[in-house]
RNA sequence: GCCGCGGUAGCUCAGUGGUAGAGCGUUCCGCUGAAAACGGAAAGGUCUCGGUGGUCCGAUUCCACUCCGCGGCA
């Protein structure tokens, strides 16, 4: 039985997913899902690049707004989600876009990763957290010792959720690859000044647009605390130091800039070994690979 | 002009009379329900510690002079 298709654009931050997507939605009736584990959240719009309503012109978008801040979301979600919305766009004989950066979401869908059924376990995880690696690994050792010698061992965050699946099932899964759609990988390529520059233009522009203002409000109303900022990371995170105070605004531009870069370069890390992504460096040479694959 | 302190990796600085160190940054890499997260590795000092001489078997380390920066006194 043959899968439905899925259009994947993927690309590094500022490398022009949006425009690119919309673009081709239109010209070929898609609608589009997003893969940005920022863009799910309310109110986070200028500092994380969500598209606005205009720029949308219309295409049908999904997996943005979907929770408060303040939660925590996870792959897992979102494969659920993302699933669920898929399907119904091919129902409906829609074409359907993944659309995003974070490369985790998107490989959860494409590669379709089976996470073994567990319950998130903030208590656990909050406990292990206290321990230093030395001990997580030998927790890890009694009860699996096969997946104590596969896990990153100096990485608390994989030990924890390890021990956490473990304490759950008995024993870790391995994990198994169900790819639920055919894919086509389209990526956005961009040469290194080029992306800099990007960067840079689109940091500025947005800065222009408000981009402070729109975490001070967050902050004012509560929506925002400063340790959540902090783990949202880049934008959220400088910005809010510089509202606190803690360093000036040429400070936070550019930390600002050689972080969004660094961000880049490790999103490349994941999409660069991939040997499935056409790049592509306009929406001519996209179109073209669409028309050939459909 | 005098006195004091400092000049060591791109940056902030440790350090020792006997083959140069850390943190940050940079680059690369990994990733099984926090992923803008979490973790790992490497490169970098014109044989080199501002420069020139001296002491010493040997000086980045001690001494003298000199240049540069900072602070104080004038």
């Amino acid at each position: 039985m043959l899968k439905p298709k899925l259009i994947v654009i993927l690309g590094p931050t500022a490398s022009g997913k949006t425009g690119l997507s919309i673009k081709l939605a239109k010209t070929l009736k898609g609608e589009i899902v997003s893969a940005d584990s920022r863009q799910i959240y309310k109110h986070l719009d200028l500092g994380t690049g969500k598209v606005t309503k205009k720029e949308m012109s219309g295409i049908p978008h999904y997996l943005l707004d979907i929770v408060l801040p303040s939660k925590k979301y996870s792959v897992g979600q979102y494969q659920k989600n993302a699933y669920k919305i898929i399907n119904k766009i091919i129902k409906s004989k829609k074409i359907p876009f993944l659309v995003g950066g974070s490369a985790f979401y998107i490989y959860s869908i494409v590669d379709g990763w089976q996470f073994p059924q567990t319950k998130t376990d903030w208590k656990l995880r909050k406990e292990l957290e206290k321990k230093s690696v030395q001990e997580l690994l030998e927790i890890l050792k009694k009860l699996d010792p096969k997946r104590a010698q596969t896990v990153e061992q100096k990485n608390p965050r994989r030990l924890i959720r390890a021990i956490e699946i473990a304490t759950q099932l008995g024993y870790v899964p391995e994990l198994k690859h169900n790819p639920q759609y055919d894919c086509l990988l389209i990526g956005i390529k961009r040469e290194d000044q080029e992306l800099k520059k990007l960067i840079k233009k689109r940091l500025l522009a947005r800065i222009d647009q408000g981009m402070v203002k729109e975490v001070q409000n967050l902050y004012r109303k509560k929506i925002l605390t400063a340790k959540r900022a902090n783990e949202l990371g880049l934008e959220y995170k400088w910005i809010m130091k510089y509202i606190l105070n803690e360093i000036t605004s040429a400070q936070m531009i550019e930390s600002l800039n050689s972080d969004i870069w660094r961000f880049s370069r490790h999103q490349m890390n994941w999409f660069g070994k991939d040997k499935r992504i056409h790049w592509v460096k306009n929406q001519q040479e996209a179109q073209k690979l669409i028309k050939k694959w459909y």
